[in-house]
DNA sequence: CCGTTCGGTTCGTTAATCGAACCATTGGTT
DNA sequence: AACCAATGGTTCGATTAACGAACCGAACGG
């Protein structure tokens, strides 16, 4: 490992719970030299990489990342980030991905692509408006929200947009618990009849859902096997756009488990 | 320089203006040698922090960044780094200091502190709510604000609150002219009678205002010499909290006018 | 008052960085 | 088509900077 790359583990070793670190700490925690870390982070400080706290001598994240973080967002915003994502989703899945964004207590699609694999496809409309409690993408959003909001949303009316819908708050919860368990939301046919679809929560640099990632099918085309790559590509998509708009998964969500 | 610093030097060259950039232009502008340079570009982008734009091959800023920045963000937040300056700036100018921000049309105080110097000294209190064409803080905001907020606030009705309150739109806009050339605004009794204080924007991300940095003193105290120094380091409080808490200054802020 | 641990420093050894020169491509000019 | 000047990427021996065991002095606790 090169220099620069230790230097670079250094932040990473930074997290929510350990965000002051001491010389030896920081040692410890990257396998380094007491000597090699205080020079990499003597060269981290100089370039406000890192900062020392005024009391005690411990290092936490200096102010420069908050400038090319903002650069970055600047530049790439999330809607371009979700946009290649959903498009390779939904060509590794042949079939309809899209991406929605909780606004409020509105849950609205952001981007959403097709897949030319088949002639019916489930389609899609430009900031399309979706019901928490009848689309999976709701549903995994509302399993990892904090009770207030799962409440404030469960309290108000809830229409049965299809026979199929689940307009029963006792039923949802139990549902909740499930998709906290495989970190997946599924609904057949809940908001649109004959349609399948995955989804999986994206979060926010505070650990809360800000969206969701799907996958929207036909439901006569899901057989038992294309339900499990789907559900994997949907939770790894979902995954990949936490990390790379600077968010994180709460440490209660089961990156391991099964699709 | 050590390679690790280097290293972090070729992120600093990313900008709003240079975004994305490619390997050749990338050597020149750090002056290092294009072997260097790549081989630093390969270790940044194996930890993440640049990456490759798909077409081309040039490098831009890649997500670790946001990944951190919301780390520091979460335990360093911007009231804390506020409260810190505004200390050490009533500690350098022995009068009070203030820091405000806006919130929707509001603009309410953040934090304050008072020094110990003088008997006499200027009160505040917790989230006090300012006028913006009445204090030197709202005058330093709307100066660099966009159109639309401006008319916004000077089209609503203007209270005089103390004889000296300047509530005349076109006289104010004047006013704006000479606060965008200085970078700086004064008010002397406007807001409460014998009070003058000086007033400097602190900008957020996409540089527009996101507050200001004040120090209010009794006019009584303020001489020539004073006003100077104290005008030089409002300037530079501001200009550090911009670039503390992730900011820009706009092309257009006067970074170099004398105070 | 000893034993630990802390942040920080020293210095001879050694391994990683360096840069001139060199590819393979690409795109524009003649 | 031949040419030229760029580009991103690679090689390799000399050199330089990174390495780490050992070592400070200062806190802290028992």
């Amino acid at each position: 490992m090169g220099t620069v790359s230790k230097a670079l583990s250094l932040l990473n070793i930074f997290s929510h719970d350990q965000n002051e670190i001491g010389l030896s700490d920081m040692a410890r925690l990257a396998r380094l030299n007491k000597a090699t870390t205080y020079r990499l982070l003597t060269e981290l400080q100089a370039e406000g990489f890192v900062e020392q706290v005024g009391s005690g001598r411990a290092y936490r994240l200096g102010s420069t990342v908050l400038r090319l973080a903002a650069l970055r967002e600047a530049h790439v915003p999330l809607a371009s980030i979700a946009r290649n994502l959903v498009r390779k989703l939904s060509d590794e899945t042949s079939e309809t991905a899209h991406m929605s964004l909780v606004q409020g207590h509105c849950l609205n699609a952001l981007t959403y692509a097709y897949s030319s694999a088949h002639a019916t496809k489930v389609m899609m409309e430009d900031a399309e408006v979706l019901a928490f409690h009848a689309t999976s993408s709701g549903l995994a959003i509302l399993a990892f929200m904090p009770e207030s909001f799962v409440s404030a949303i469960l309290s108000a009316p809830m229409s049965a947009i299809t026979p199929a819908t689940i307009t029963d708050p006792q039923k949802l919860r139990t549902l909740f618990d499930e998709i906290r368990h495989s970190g997946l939301a599924e609904s057949i046919g809940g908001f649109e009849a004959d349609v399948h679809s995955n989804s999986a929560p994206v979060f926010g640099p505070d650990g809360l859902p800000i969206g969701a990632v799907a996958v929207a099918a036909p439901e006569a085309r899901v057989t038992p096997d294309t339900r499990v790559s789907i559900r994997e590509a949907v939770k790894r998509t979902a995954a990949q756009l936490t990390t790379e708009t600077g968010g994180f998964m709460p440490a209660t969500y089961p990156l391991e488990a099964a699709a």
